[in-house]
DNA sequence: AATAACACCAACCGCGCTTGA
DNA sequence: ATCAAGCGCGGTTGGTGTTAT
């Protein structure tokens, strides 16, 4: 006896969203807000289940997410985050405001895999490919992500990019040593030392000076911009979607959205 | 110009966790 | 304590666009 599908999936419609659907969802969305996925299609008239609507929102029609390409800032950032903590996209992508968990997890396995792979890094241990056995699992009951998180609280904090500070700060990643103090390459040396064009490494790591992390905690300007663009547009989205009726700046997204953000 | 190979990413699937009855 | 519904997460798939041959 399995689980019960989800829904029923008799007569709903899936793949690709249209238009009218992202405007029927978006709207029933921000006039009544989230309080029970399932019954979100039958209310907003959409012949989806619940769970698609779900990933729709959250990856596609939801206000605050951030467009674009992900900086080498971000890509250095989620390496450093991944080795802490593993494949777990959604912490991952919690330090990162209008991120998704799935955007980070395609962009890992599109790019950053290979990058990695280019350094010669294994993109699971982030150590050297074929390096002598450091991590041994019978040493212990769990990984060394999973003891990281112990000492880690991985929830937004008011800055999370501070928080990332600190925990680098604590970690010797200015200065080139990995959790257990053993030497360790700077992913921002190595980012800057390869020449994707020419797919070699060249090898100047003095001149790199572009790390994840500014230790001045001055240098974030994607959330800068973010920030000022929310203040500018007077929008007041708090991750929680409860809160929904409550935004201020209604007319303001219903705007931005009937420009379109389609493919 | 045709088409094969590759890259990217939106969407789906199924499992595990949480919560409430 | 048990069970089922609902949700979130991570892995995977498939469609589409781009590049190489």
């Amino acid at each position: 006896m399995g689980r019960q599908p989800c829904c029923e999936k008799v007569g709903l419609k899936r793949g690709p969203w249209t238009v009218d659907e992202d405007q029927k969802l978006m709207n029933f969305i921000l006039n009544n807000g989230i309080h029970c996925w399932r019954m979100v299609p039958k209310l907003a008239g959409l012949m989806r289940c619940g769970k698609s609507c779900r990933l729709r929102w959250t990856n596609y029609l939801r206000p605050d997410l951030k467009r674009g390409a992900l900086s080498e800032m971000e890509e250095n950032q989620i390496i450093q985050l991944h080795s802490r903590l593993g494949n777990r996209w959604s912490k991952i992508a919690a330090h990162f405001p209008g991120r998704t968990d799935n955007e980070i997890k395609n962009h890992w396995n599109t790019r950053i895999k290979k990058r990695l792979k280019l350094l010669g890094l294994d993109p699971v241990t982030h150590k050297p490919i074929d390096p002598p056995e450091r991590y041994h699992p019978k040493d212990s009951q769990a990984t060394p992500w999973e003891e990281e998180e112990k000492s880690l609280d991985v929830g937004l904090s008011d800055n999370p990019c501070r928080e990332d500070l600190s925990m680098a700060k604590q970690d010797g990643f200015d200065l080139g040593l990995d959790d257990n103090g053993s030497a360790f390459l700077s992913y921002g040396m190595l980012w800057e030392g390869l020449d994707m064009e020419n797919m070699k490494i060249q090898g100047n790591p003095s001149n790199s000076c572009t790390t994840a992390f500014s230790m001045d905690g001055s240098v974030y300007p994607s959330l800068v911009e973010e920030s000022s663009l929310l203040e500018d547009s007077k929008l007041y989205w708090t991750h929680s979607v409860d809160s929904v009726p409550s935004w201020s700046g209604m007319h303001s997204l219903e705007e931005m959205f009937s420009i379109g953000n389609h493919k």
